[in-house]
DNA sequence: CGCTGGCCAGTAATGACATCA
DNA sequence: ATGATGTCATTACTGGCCAGC
């Protein structure tokens, strides 16, 4: 209302003075099949238009959706489909070429936040299953140190005789890993510890080892 | 070199008849917290709008680079700021607000893509680090398997020879250990015994060695 | 109530630079 | 080496929503 003096639909843009009349005279066009780009010369013929600089901002719903299917189609525009469009929709080249630039860049930070939500979610159901495995290795671990205390008490049972100066290993509990180290040697430990340095062990030798 | 055909930088700007006089006499700050925006009345001097488009587009590199110092100072722009630093740029008042809306449009997508790189690392890592345990987990599984196995065994040769009457080493057991079975119960001890069946099986002959 | 002015998201357009034919 | 085009960053503007007077 107040600054907007500018009837904003109907309004005009006054700024193409200089509509780029200097361009080639020569259009020529080439057949050359080139893979991408070039090839457009001549600029004179679309006086036609709405005179380059009375252009009108927002396109019509009618234009950008057409635009829009055409995007779709290929991101990409070549000078004849740009041309094409252009008289199709009765817009300056240079706006379809406009529109296509600017589109590319829309769609490319809306691509951005499309694979960041996605990455979010795939993030935050990762972090849970970690968080599941850490509780179930920790559990394992555990219960890999019960058995094998158990073994460890069954072997020194088996030796001893019988159980006659068993030692509650519940004094203990957490100092198994010293025990065991006296017992089974470092590379038990290891093995718990750092699994993953040789993943499928086929633990059979490693039986052996111990009896 | 070649492309700076456009002098750019002596393009006039028509925008600064009005430099703003009619400016607040009431600076008046509040004490009172008004949440948010400012009153503004007043909006008379900026009538000569509508040549707006001719203005310079590109400010200086110093203007720039002012605005940007006040925009870490604050991300929002108040009337009194604006028009302070539109004075002293020798800016519309108007532009000063665009630039600063604008600015904070781009520091929000490259917000965005700080967090998405962030996000992106921390994934990636949390996919090796679930990888690694996962194979911890099998590992471990694997080995407790073989542990197990193990105490079968000597409880079998126990019974078959000596065969003290020895029973459940497990009750003995100290604090925290059991403690710990018993919060997991039996499903735990089952995961153990038949993790086989669910990950890979690899090995389910040698367990009959054994029994 | 309505008007005003600020915020934001979306768009159109421009300028600068890189490339390729 | 020149021009048509692409990308990036920027400037500007529109329109919708909302808060405060």
């Amino acid at each position: 209302m107040n600054h907007q003096i500018i009837e904003d639909d109907n309004m005009v843009l006054i700024s193409q003075y200089y509509p780029d009349i200097y361009t080639q005279l020569v259009p020529q066009q080439g057949e050359s099949k080139p893979r991408r780009r070039r090839r457009k010369k001549n600029k004179l013929g679309e006086g036609s238009d709405q005179m380059m600089m009375m252009r009108k901002r927002k396109l019509s719903e009618e234009q950008v959706n057409f635009l829009e299917q055409s995007f779709e189609d290929e991101h990409k525009l070549e000078s004849e489909r740009k041309d094409k469009l252009a008289a199709e929709l009765g817009l300056d080249p240079r706006q379809v070429a406009v529109w296509f630039q600017n589109r590319r860049a829309r769609w490319k930070s809306k691509k951005l936040e499309e694979e960041y939500s996605k990455l979010k979610s795939e993030h935050d159901n990762n972090v849970v299953e970690k968080c599941r495995l850490e509780t179930e290795v920790l559990k394992l671990k555990e219960q890999l140190n019960e058995s094998e205390k158990e073994i460890k008490r069954l072997l020194l049972e088996r030796c001893d005789g019988v159980s006659s100066n068993y030692t509650s290993p519940s004094a203990s509990s957490f100092s198994m890993e010293a025990q065991f180290l006296g017992e089974f040697g470092m590379e038990a430990l290891d093995n718990v510890f750092y699994a993953q340095e040789n993943n499928y062990v086929q633990g059979l030798d490693w039986v052996n080892l111990y009896i």
